[in-house]
DNA sequence: TTTAGCACTCTGATTAGTAGAGTGCTAATC
DNA sequence: GATTAGCACTCTACTAATCAGAGTGCTAAA
């Protein structure tokens, strides 16, 4: 990365501030008129057109202002950017908006989501805290009829599962007590992800039951267990970016990308470090060409982590919305961690 | 509402079909060349002028076709449209899409709610059930930490609600089993409905019990059961109606008036009947003036009842929409109600 | 009652013209 | 050598004008 001179982060820094604020390309006259520079508007295009070269801005047409380019953001977030911590206002209100769901970890997550997505007038998409080190706390089976029971397996996590089983045969006293025995003995305390049906059926045929009664409950617990891996990645506020007129037309293909679970779940899981800013074709995915993702991970008893993160345009407020994602993500593992503590 | 001509019913019901499949408005020759009809352009121009001063049709402009107006498809909802059964295929792709879901309430809702939205291109609307009638089956305390547990309450209609809770006293043997004596003789089998903050406290005073340690956990009680009645609304698909020329610029408000929980609520909770179509402004919303809505209630046990509904333009395909829904909505009351069998 | 013919209307696409914003270059100035 | 004033040039966004086409309503004939 070529050094440059103080000027020109000046500038480079003025423009792009001055873009994310007004969405317009950026001339020579408009920036001195905004900021107050004292150097004349000739000055201005020389150095701008030598940022152009070095590709730090781009001209959308010959007679039009700079606008940045992916290069500039990079440059901008990286070393340009004044890394103020989360203002004052903010912080209240993020405070404000998620003490209702402090004590329960799904809520909490629910709540975080829908704050930052109002805040950041962008898509916000939360994850729940997964890892090799979420164990299995609690299995229950709750009856519902004589053949048909809810059961519930809690994680270490705080994050709950459950689904409807059928028995063919009754649900007797006995087999509840069989299934609990089973439980105690082989889940409780388990890492989630060491239960395969593999692993489960082993079990079934080892225990003194009878097979053909037992496996479906087994098969249940396998599913439930394979189920707290997935993250439970939830969108929200992603209508806030049909009305940017940065994206336009391409709004509809971009909302119709989020939506679809696959990609994003790509998207979040390839980001490296605790907050990652990726700008434009840093995705790797063509419906993301314009926009920037910031994804921030927040870890829940030190081992298990989530995140929490912002998609919008590539002319984003990185100056602000980044350390609101950086300090509610914080949030959000601290208060997990603590609503689970003994 | 006045009686049409045979002739001029076929006309109607020929431009809505056009007009449906098109989205173009639809004229005299056009409709002739479409439809293969055996009288002239004039004929048809003739009946058309009728339609349109008796306010079944309207026009654009002057020199353009004839589009339905309001009253025109609410006429052609009522009397012209064949009510056709479900078509096979179509069946075959529901019960196929919903098949890996059929044991378990709400991954059956989930599953119908996708599944509709992808058949019908709209968006679509669940509810849970949710009645008078749903009782409290099991609420369950699963400890997490010394201080802390998840409650767990099931309802009748097989609805799971959580919610962790925190104690400020140690969450002792003694202390679960007063709890549980309470659930068993105040809680379970009882609707919901019936407990209130003020019957909570009745009940907290009334046992022999410390009344600061058993409160919190009766206010999660009473926090879980009232939230049983919340519907949980759900909508999906929304994205479909984002690339409908029908909507153009009006797409993103109307996204966005979808994507608050208190009108939608109501948009849906205001049907009347089994099935209901409201076609544009019958919706009370501004917001939905050139949408259609049609709700299509299920019901669980033959006493609660949930909702799926289809969001979508006045211009969608009522013809074979509302069929699916119908045939849909049965099924998954049927299927839960199946599940939740003694 | 139906239909052929025709004048009329309105839209949507295309073209031409213009004002304005912004640039890069040159030459003068600090 | 760096900065700046001046100027010719370029490109867009907007407006107005034109025109073909689709569709109508009306009249008069069948």
């Amino acid at each position: 990365m070529p050094e440059l001179s103080e000027r020109k982060k000046q500038i480079l820094a003025n423009v792009i501030d001055l873009y994310i604020k007004t969405g317009e390309p950026v001339g020579s006259k408009g920036l001195i008129a905004a900021t107050g520079m004292t150097c004349s508007s000739a000055t201005v295009r020389n150095e701008m057109n030598e940022l152009d070269s070095l590709g730090f801005l781009e001209q959308p047409h010959t007679s039009a202002g700079r606008i940045p380019s992916q290069k500039g953001y990079r440059y901008y977030v990286d070393n340009l950017m004044q890394d103020k911590s989360v203002d004052d206002l903010t912080k209240r209100l993020i405070d404000a908006g998620i003490s209702s769901a402090v004590g329960d970890p799904e809520k909490l997550i629910t709540r975080s989501r829908e704050l930052l997505a109002d805040l950041t007038k962008c898509a916000c998409v939360s994850t729940a805290p997964v890892g090799d080190a979420t164990l299995i706390r609690k299995i229950e089976l709750v009856p519902v009829g004589a053949h048909t029971a809810m059961m519930v397996l809690l994680t270490s996590n705080g994050i709950l599962k459950s689904r409807l089983c059928r028995l063919d045969s009754e649900m007797s006293v006995d087999v509840l007590e069989k299934f609990y025995n089973i439980v105690q003995n082989f889940f409780i305390g388990r890492p989630a992800g060491e239960i395969s049906p593999a692993s489960i059926q082993t079990i079934a045929a080892s225990v003194d039951c009878d097979y053909f009664t037992i496996l479906p409950l087994m098969a249940a617990v396998s599913e439930l267990a394979g189920s707290t891996n997935d993250s439970r990645l939830i969108l929200g506020g992603s209508s806030n970016l049909l009305s940017l007129k940065d994206y336009g037309d391409r709004a509809i293909s971009l909302l119709e990308f989020l939506n679809k679970k696959e990609p994003l779940n790509d998207v979040i899981n390839s980001s490296n470090g605790l907050l990652d800013v990726r700008i434009g074709t840093e995705n790797r995915y063509k419906q993301l060409e314009d926009s920037s993702v910031i994804v921030s991970k927040y870890s829940v008893n030190g081992d298990n982590t989530g995140t929490i993160s912002i998609i919008g345009p590539t002319r984003m407020d990185y100056e602000t919305i980044i350390p609101s994602v950086r300090y509610l993500s914080d949030l959000v593992g601290k208060l997990i961690t603590q609503a689970l503590e003994e």
